[in-house]
DNA sequence: CGATGTCAAGGAATC
DNA sequence: GATTCCTTGACATCG
């Protein structure tokens, strides 16, 4: 298998294939339209030489609506496609994740805030638990909200984690933010709970209080992740294009705030840290490319590390 | 068909 | 306590 798998999120940008069924409420949405699109999807992974996708975090529509019971059934009747679709991920050997909206507050004081997350992720656990993946199959959050104190957040947060659903705490990971809970609040998170972490790069460099250099973050984050189960992190580049917008009928340009994602990814970014992996004999992980190109991003990055760095295409995936 | 308003959901900043 | 932004795409509606 390949030392570094490279991965993107949820849209395809190179051909015109849909992530979920997106429909409103109006038009009755469901999982297992959802599930048709994700093997079209899946069958472009492979002609790609893809192995590593996230799946768009909505793929039951309102299936934990409080008001809309009509949609709670959907994992019931989709049991059939969801099985075929596992199925056919495991056949193409596909790394799946999955990534749930920021409505997701594990770290909040509230208590009916705190259910609804609960429930939104017992459905995605029990999704990937259906389609037979196994637990690298995970599900990325982050801490949440701070209310006024982080400490108490990373605290809930602790606490929460431990009353999980056994099939949730099986496959949740955490990532630290770009402005709110930096990579040492999550690792103590984790030597409290022994949650494995996502690092993401960009957001260390955005939030980075004790000054941690990237590599050591790295060697420390794939430390999180026992060893049967495989790593992930994310990578993006800061974008650093300006934003046209309108006002009052004049466009205007506008910085770009430096934690948004440019639309492809610098390559020697990448080709820094894997050789810096390699250089400290790393475990194998995989990489989340966040680019706005998608897919796109990630065929291009692949040809110009076998431009500039030949001695690490073979080891990339 | 193209333009425009809208979407389930929380949190934080602002007043 | 209420309002608006965050931030994103794509659906839905309207002209």
């Amino acid at each position: 298998m390949d030392q570094y798998r490279l991965g993107f999120p949820v849209k395809v940008v190179g051909a015109p294939l849909k992530a979920n069924d997106a429909r409103r409420w109006q038009s009755n949405p469901h999982l297992s339209v959802s599930l048709a699109y994700l093997r079209d999807i899946f069958l472009y992974l492979h002609t790609n030489a893809i192995q590593f996708y996230r799946v768009a975090a909505q793929l039951a529509p309102y299936v934990t609506h409080p008001t809309m019971p009509q949609f709670h059934n959907q994992l019931d009747e989709s049991a059939n496609e969801l099985q075929a679709t596992g199925q056919l991920a495991r056949q193409l050997g596909l790394r799946l994740t999955s990534h749930p909206t920021h409505y997701i507050q594990l770290s909040s004081p509230d208590e009916g805030t705190v259910a609804a997350s609960c429930a939104d992720l017992a459905i995605t656990a029990a999704i990937f638990e259906r389609m037979g993946l196994d637990h690298d199959a995970v599900i990325v959050v982050h801490v949440g909200g701070v209310y006024g104190d982080p400490v108490s957040g990373c605290e809930r947060f602790a606490r929460q984690f431990e009353t999980l659903l056994p099939a949730v705490r099986a496959r949740l990971v955490l990532e630290n933010d770009d402005h709110r809970y930096s990579f040492e609040d999550v690792l103590w998170i984790h030597e409290r709970t022994g949650v494995p972490l996502v690092l993401d790069t960009l957001h260390l460099r955005c939030l980075n209080p004790s000054r941690r250099t990237q590599l050591d973050a790295l060697t420390t984050a794939l430390g999180t992740w026992p060893p049967d189960r495989r790593p992930k992190i994310h990578f993006s580049s800061p974008r650093t294009s300006p934003r046209v917008v309108e006002r009052s009928g004049k466009e205007q340009w506008q910085a770009p705030l430096p934690h948004q994602h440019s639309d492809f990814l610098d390559p020697f970014a990448v080709i820094d840290l894997l050789r810096d992996a390699q250089a400290a004999d790393l475990r194998p992980f995989d990489i989340m490319l966040e680019a706005k190109a998608k897919d796109l991003a990630l065929l291009r990055l692949r040809e110009q590390i076998k431009q500039f760095a030949p001695e690490l295409a073979a080891l990339v995936g």
